[in-house]
DNA sequence: TACAATACTTCGTGATACGATGTATGCATA
DNA sequence: TATGCATACATCGTATCACGAAGTATTGTA
């Protein structure tokens, strides 16, 4: 897909990955490899500015000697889903119009 | 919009805008005005872009003492038109999984 | 004689994804 | 027991991008 289409989504779906149930970064990374390939330098830095905007809290803990941080999600993570929802909205808007070459 | 989502198709609008019919900055804006605002500044760098990956070419012309610059859609640029078609499958592939929470 | 509309240009800034690289542990297997 | 892979998180630097601000210049209109 498009860098620039992906930048669109990528925090919307970690926010979706954690929205269910708290999860953690490498888990992440698993659930969302099916729909969408991710780095890790990539979801760390999204993690870590979902954090800075108060979309998720986090908890540090340690699983089998290593270091696991969980991510949980927060009322404004899910309001960011739902804004989503009118964005994408838009987007099949403005989808038609490119295709067709006219509006509606 | 989010601003982020906005990047993934203002390029793809640029062309589908001169797609049709070639067509200069100003008629651009006032064009796309009804499915997505957009400010001068950032038309005039997206064209300037769209030029450098050959995606259109210009033809600097008069009009009434005025400079108008004309842009004319290339073999490129309408190849990068269809591969957003493929981009909004997935696109919308992701939204179901973001809905859903769940993958198809 | 102002002011709006037309038309294009340049500069600087703040976001952002991502490759590269690094640290550290547990587990299987040769 | 040594090697390598999976797990798990962190940081740095770079390229790309939209956009506000400000500027130049002409035509038409109130």
């Amino acid at each position: 897909m498009d860098t620039q289409l992906r930048k669109g989504i990528l925090d919307v779906c970690v926010l979706a990955a954690i929205r269910n149930e708290d999860s953690y970064g490498y888990k992440i990374i698993k659930d969302l490899n099916s729909i969408l390939e991710l780095s890790e330098s990539t979801l760390y830095t999204i993690l870590k500015r979902l954090e800075e905007n108060n979309m998720l809290t986090v908890k540090s803990t340690t699983y089998a000697g290593r270091t696991r941080k969980y991510y949980h999600i927060t009322e404004i993570g899910l309001n960011r889903i739902e804004e989503f929802k009118n964005d994408a909205q838009e987007f099949v808007k403005v989808y038609s119009f490119i295709m067709k070459g006219k509006e509606q």
